[in-house]
RNA sequence: GGGCCCAUAGCUCAGUUGGCAGAGCACUGUGCCGAUAACGCAGGGGUGACUGGUUCGAUCCCAGUUGGGCCCA
């Protein structure tokens, strides 16, 4: 007789949907799929009306194709705001970009063609804002390949009238309240090009340099030097050019000054660790150190100038070195960046006594009208015939240099417009407390950033960006700012966009008939400054927030970069407090750094940088998603390959779980097949209790932001308790049962009700496998797996004393699989099924066990086994948590339809070559 | 130099009134061949960065060192 194919007798799982995912070609479809939706204008319309959950975009900055830390920053973004969304959230995105400022100035001479300088600031701007547009275009078609979804239509701009009119309001709000005023600050000038200088535009070259060492007479020891007459300080500079500016003598107050007595110069001082070197370039012969101090001693003793009747303090400052010198710091407030500091900390003045050109103005009187080179050689002349001069000599040394011109630049304290952090830094202190920082020391980075930072300069000298809106009476040059001039500038932005200011004088913008309430002059002339980026991007949550019908501000949430404390975390504060009186948002939650394998920073010269591209098109934005929510983002991520290449198994093993519940659903309608809960098998039952445990922890670490809970709570869930446990055992009962019997329509349910609830748990992560998954379901469903609701927990679901039986069995299950492989080992079995199990419990686990007496082979996934009554183990076995067992090869032959090994398979003589159950089935 | 943070198996992570270190993946072995470029079972693998201190006892508390990250200087 020929034997029969059973297997076509069997319900093995069928589905279209395949088990290699290939993410790469398919993703894109799913992005059509949701453009034809309209996704994300369908969530916003489903969720109308619901409590709002406003994550607010950080603008990134429009200059060049995203990294691996902006496509996280948006992945996790996307995340948090598809989890809320399906909770049942009104939660809009709208996405955001930044868009002026120098780096795009800068990208935009070096593309070439335009020469800043050659070309009116209006072209120059139009060329800026092109570039901007264009990489803002770049990005938005990067990011929502990532699958970001958001209102990508309709996105704030910086550049936009609109916008550019919110930050005009919030910058004369300030001014109102009197948080504006004009200070000095020193910047790298170029007097050739006349124009102030960023950092970036500044390059370093050798130059030949005086090197002078100069003594200035103290006047007043304060009781601290003793006899205090004939003693000098020494200081050593290379630009003897700002020894008229001169205001202080820095020391450093942990280091050793010493006075040393000299036979040419008198008493000196300086850091005694320098005097040795001092010693040699003085040339002094005999010298005897009379007293030693701390530096922090001498602080307050005042000097007088060797050029003029001016007396000085010394003070302190830990930006002083031993490197070179003499240990006291020549200080020039109004020349250099660390004198500047230090001059505010004493309230020194900030002279700067060198106009646009580089010439002495006359407040350096001898050598007013100078150039300060010149003046380097009348200055130094000067102190010699002022008996002050120790020494000159001239070395050669790398100076600033500027990149245009390529002639040295100097450093000269220029007229900028600053806000006054002071005036409300107590009520931002009190602002960051009512904030939730996560994690929860990001509260003392801010506040410790607050309590220490000095006025906030918000002038740039620069085209590309917001100018500063203020005017100046051209009689008697008093700054014009107020109600209405402010309201004038923000409703011509609002119209013309920024560019206005550029093209319009003062007397079109401003209202009719303004005069200066100085002098009643009424011609007036524009603020040339533009304002620090900074101010932009600080100024959303008034130019969006607030603007846009769908937001709100304070948002719930902002999540940056760890990095952005210092930035934008802080400027949105500091005008948000400033002019609301309040922080923007409730809550703020950091991510760290992506870094590689080895937790070292990317950089292009260590060649270890990956690109979010180089992954979508290898792997799948997919597994880069996975990645996001894979390891724990509030301190560095690392990326790798390997990393990578290990996402891949777990995002696999995801989708064959997934798969196999598809697989074996094909034949399921759950509106009508599906089995009432009280009438489920068991097993279906305590699955179904499991799913209850895993929505639970799942849907808490999506709500405390802990993606990588999310993510190891479903892999395990995947692994350990379907693939390892339940799928295996239900295998049997699905494959050969009759399709509509109860028991496989009861495991049907809860399958199915698993895969419901699996596909929604991962939607947010997994954005486009879940959508793909969804085509794949059986019954009724939304359009997207992103309208659906998330998963409620069913408190019908959970059974705890059913859970506690079953778990009880499974420690056991482990003692059984273990001696299985043992005989499989020794060559008695292969699969497990081959065996016949004799267990020898003790109490407890006769206990456990004796409850499944029935269905003990099912679970073990063996042919047979019998279970003694407690206390009889036989001698040569050796129990393990209370239970011994023999394996032993199963007796019978085996069932060609259900391969388990049954005695009475053969008796049926139409169908000899299965087992009576399966008999029953077939028949 | 300062502020803040990180350091548990090759990888990603668990592990709180301090009491003999866990999971998954990867790896190795093996079974199955009706989830099949899948699935099961088993095994090896950690001086808990390092050095001290507190304690009867520390991965967990304290100090310092080293390495790494962000932001300042």
């Amino acid at each position: 007789m020929v034997e029969k194919d059973y297997a076509g007798t069997l319900n093995l799982p069928q589905t279209a949907f395949p088990m290699r995912a290939g993410l790469p070609q398919r993703e894109p479809d799913f992005l059509a799929k949701w453009q034809e939706l309209d996704i994300y204008r369908k969530m916003q319309e489903k969720r109308q009306g619901q409590p709002k959950y406003i994550l607010h975009d950080g603008p990134p900055y429009a200059n060049g194709d995203i990294h691996m830390g902006t496509a996280m920053n948006k992945v996790l973004k996307d995340i948090i705001v598809k989890h809320r969304s399906m909770l049942g959230f009104d939660a809009p995105y709208v996405p955001g970009w930044d868009t002026h400022g120098l780096p795009i100035e800068h990208q935009v001479v070096k593309a070439g063609k335009i020469k800043r300088s050659e070309v009116a600031p209006v072209e120059f701007r139009r060329h800026c804002r092109d570039f901007a547009l264009r990489f803002l275009d770049v990005q938005r078609e990067q990011f929502k390949r990532l699958g970001v979804r958001g209102d990508w239509d309709n996105p704030y701009v910086t550049l936009q009238p609109e916008f550019e009119a919110r930050q005009i309001m919030v910058f004369g709000e300030m001014a109102q309240k009197g948080y504006i005023y004009k200070g000095l600050k020193p910047v790298h000038w170029c007097p050739q090009c006349e124009t102030a200088l960023a950092e970036a535009e500044i390059e370093y070259n050798e130059h030949r340099s005086p090197s002078i060492f100069v003594r200035f007479p103290v006047v007043d020891g304060r009781g601290k030097l003793g006899q205090a007459a004939d003693v000098y300080l020494v200081i050593w500079t290379t630009t003897p050019w700002t020894i008229p500016a001169n205001l202080a003598i820095c020391l450093h107050p942990e280091y050793s000054y010493i006075r040393v007595s000299t036979p040419e110069h008198g008493d000196l001082i300086l850091a005694e660790e320098l005097l040795g070197s001092v010693i040699e370039v003085l040339q002094i012969t005999g010298y005897k150190v009379s007293a030693k101090f701390k530096g922090a001693d001498l602080e307050g003793i005042l000097y007088r100038h060797p050029l003029y009747e001016r007396i000085s303090p010394v003070v302190l400052g830990r930006h002083v070195t031993l490197e070179a010198g003499t240990g006291c710091v020549h200080t020039a407030p109004g020349h250099g960046q660390d004198d500047y500091e230090v001059g505010l900390k004493y309230g020194l003045d900030i002279l700067a006594p060198l106009d646009h050109t580089g010439c002495f103005t006359g407040d350096a009187r001898p050598f007013a009208g100078l150039h300060y080179l010149e003046g380097n050689k009348q200055v130094t002349q000067a102190l010699k015939d002022a008996g002050a001069l120790l020494h000159l000599s001239f070395i050669k040394h790398p100076y600033p240099h500027c990149w245009r011109c390529k002639e040295p630049v100097l450093f000269r304290a220029t007229e900028q417009w600053f806000a006054s952090v002071e005036g409300f830094r107590q009520a931002a202190l009190a602002a960051i407390r009512e904030v939730q920082w996560i994690p929860a020391w990001g509260q003392e980075r801010i506040n410790n950033m607050i309590v220490d930072r000095h006025d906030w300069c918000i002038s740039r000298q620069r085209v590309w960006g917001v100018p500063i809106p203020i005017f100046y009476c051209t009689a008697c040059n008093q700054e014009i700012i107020n109600k209405e001039t402010v309201q004038a500038v923000a409703e011509l932005f609002g119209k013309e966009g920024s560019d206005a200011w550029f093209i319009r004088d003062a007397a079109e913008i401003l209202p009719q008939g303004t005069t200066c309430p100085g002098c009643n002059h009424a011609e007036f002339r524009k603020e040339t400054d533009i304002m620090d980026v900074w101010f932009d991007s600080g100024s959303t949550h008034a130019a969006v927030l607030e603007t846009y019908p769908e937001l709100r501000s304070p948002a719930d949430l902002y999540l940056e970069g760890s990095d952005q404390y210092r930035g934008w975390f802080q400027s949105s504060l500091l005008t948000s407090v400033a002019t609301r009186g309040r922080a923007p948002y409730k809550a703020t939650l950091t991510h760290g750094w992506v870094v590689d394998g080895e937790g070292k920073k990317m950089s292009k010269s260590l060649g270890n940088v990956i690109a979010p591209e180089q992954i979508i098109k290898q792997y799948g934005a997919d597994i880069l998603r996975l990645w996001v929510s894979s390891s724990d983002f509030k301190s560095d991520v690392r990326i790798s390959h390997d990393i990578l290449k290990q996402l891949v198994e777990v995002y696999r093993k995801i989708r064959n779980t997934i798969r196999y519940f598809l697989g074996n659903c094909y034949d399921f309608n759950p509106e009508t097949d599906k089995i009432p809960y009280s009438e489920l098998d068991e097993l279906d039952r305590y699955a179904l209790h499991r799913l209850q445990l895993l929505v639970e922890r799942v849907s808490r670490a999506y709500a405390e932001f802990d993606l990588h809970v999310v993510f190891h709570t479903i892999h395990n869930f995947c692994v350990l308790e379907m693939s390892n446990f339940y799928l295996d055992v239900l295998k049997d009962r699905l494959y050969t049962s009759p399709p509509t019997s109860q028991a496989r329509r009861s495991a049907q349910t809860a399958m199915h009700e698993i895969l419901m609830v699996l596909v929604k748990l991962i939607a947010p992560v997994l954005t486009f496998s879940a959508e793909e998954v969804w085509e794949y379901l059986p019954g009724k469903r939304e359009e997207s797996v992103q309208l659906a609701d998330w998963p409620k927990i069913s408190e019908e679901y959970k059974d705890n004393v059913l859970a506690a039986r079953w778990q009880k069995l499974l420690e056991y299950r482990e003692v059984v699989t273990g001696q299985l492989e043992e005989a499989r080992k020794e060559k008695l079995i292969g699969a497990s099924l081959g065996a016949t199990l004799e267990l020898y419990p003790d109490e407890a686990a006769y206990e456990a066990l004796a409850p499944f007496m029935e269905r003990l082979p099912e679970i073990f996934l063996v042919s047979a086994c019998r279970l003694h009554e407690p206390g009889n183990v036989p001698g040569v076995l050796q129990a393990e948590k209370g239970l011994a067992l023999k394996v032993s090869l199963a007796s019978g032959e085996k069932c060609l339809r259900c391969w388990l090994i049954h005695p009475g398979v053969g008796e049926n003589k139409e169908h000899p070559a299965i087992c009576p159950r399966c008999c029953q089935v077939v028949a």
